[in-house]
DNA sequence: AACTGTGAAGATCTTCACAGCA
DNA sequence: TGCTGTGAAGATCTTCACAGTT
């Protein structure tokens, strides 16, 4: 979605894969916990195992990003998670803003992961004059009359909506005039954006249907299938593939901000 | 991830691509928005630029679920409603419970559209003893201690795990235990699940490192392109691809849930 | 004339399998 | 010997472009 775009025809060198890039925050948490573990090397297939993809992926992944592994031994921990922050950008700091503070705003701000690596709560903006000044999070919700000059003033260059999907694209297209470059949106709305704004939606809605459609299926076969012949595999298996999947959603947001 | 799983050698008849069914939910919205304005009938054109997807893509997509459509005219919306919905397994309804009721359990169990559209909130669950039996979104919550018992007398199938990311993984394996065999997990940590039971996950922190990757790289070829030459295009363009690329997390989880 | 449905080409992504280095 | 890095095969997904239908 949104994000793949392909502005200009696509850099051949630097070109690492979107579907690679969408993996290596997976990779970077898992070396984090190794890295806090003080292990100080992993080999592809473990490291693959704890991100929960195949190690052969894994391999190629990083070969996008040069050779830090050693043949024989594996990869150097804090030398893996230095170059993945870099290449995703961590090592700087990036301040966000959060525009509508209903449940989900307030619950997102209050997201402790978020300090964490390399995002910092800028400001958080709500339409809802009551709101203003109140403190959420430790952090006084601002009004969204002052949305451009906030933007500005504190160099902005990512934006989360968490706003009802009324009022996402009306917020976005401020957003955007106002240099925002980057929006993560949790409103149940299409974003139309110019061209070179990144885009990437979170929908609760959307994620649920998927699985009801997987979850109907199973309940057909079932039927079908004749469950008891051929017990199936009960066997717990990794999960998590590499979400290659996700949708954006289909309703209301997720949670009705203010 | 977890989704496209192929249990079993993957249908060949029923194959719905798990990307066309990822998008169903967005074609279902735009549906739906259009059937509240009573719109008779929609080209694959509209509705695919209010889905934000090519044409050729929503075409191809309905393609796989049969021929709804009428040459010439376009397609009923009301009957494609119907359809989706269908296919989707929306016609029934489908209780959920979610564990973990902190900042973001609580603006999940606020969710409005939630009800929307077949998905019903059963149950709250949560392990903290003090919050037993408050009331969250009008349902009261439930000690951690009854989950098996709450997931079997309300048939629940689907999970919504919003615990910290060190409680997640347990309270997955009882939730599976108990016969929940769909999983949306929002605690950033990769589970491990049985065959046959799909895990979706929603992180913010992976989306935020996601975003953090391309702006970089934007601050990167502002200098190098050199701003200036090729003005670039900047008319507004529908962003929404169809996040075939959304990925799971990288530190805490969204929010620090009970 | 307008628009769907789809074979075929193209682009991406995944997985295999093994050469090559430590 | 052990494990990385990667060409090549395979699987998916996207886009084109046009035949087919109303």
């Amino acid at each position: 979605m949104a994000t793949g775009r392909t502005h200009r025809p696509a850099t051949r060198s630097r070109g690492i894969p979107e579907a690679t890039v969408a993996r290596l925050p997976l990779y970077l948490r898992a070396l984090t916990a190794l890295s806090e573990r003080s292990v100080p090397t992993v080999s592809s297939e473990e490291l693959a195992a704890a991100a929960g993809v195949n190690s052969a992926k894994l391999r190629k992944d990083f070969s996008y990003l040069g050779s830090y592994g050693t043949r024989g031994v594996g990869y150097d921990v804090e030398y893996l998670v230095y170059q993945i922050s870099r290449e995703l950008g961590l090592t700087q700091d990036w301040p966000v803003v959060i525009v509508g503070i209903g449940n989900l705003g307030a619950a997102l701000a209050n997201y402790g992961g978020f300090a964490s690596r390399g995002f910092r709560v800028a400001a958080l903006i709500d339409a809802d004059p009551a709101m203003a000044g109140k403190p959420v999070a430790g952090i006084p919700v601002q009004h969204t009359d002052d949305l451009e000059k906030i933007i500005e003033d504190n160099g902005v260059s990512i934006g989360v909506i968490a706003t009802p999907a009324g009022a996402a694209q009306q917020v976005c297209d401020r957003l955007v005039a106002a240099g925002v470059t980057s929006i993560l949106n949790f409103a149940p709305t299409v974003l139309s954006v110019p061209d070179g704004v990144d885009v990437r939606k979170v929908d609760l809605s959307i994620e649920l249907q998927i699985l009801a459609f997987h979850e109907q299926r199973k309940a057909g076969e079932e039927t079908a299938a004749g469950d008891g012949a051929l017990p199936a595999a009960t066997a717990p298996a990794v999960a998590a593939d590499d979400s290659t999947d996700q949708g954006p959603d289909g309703d209301v947001p997720a949670v009705m901000p203010a």
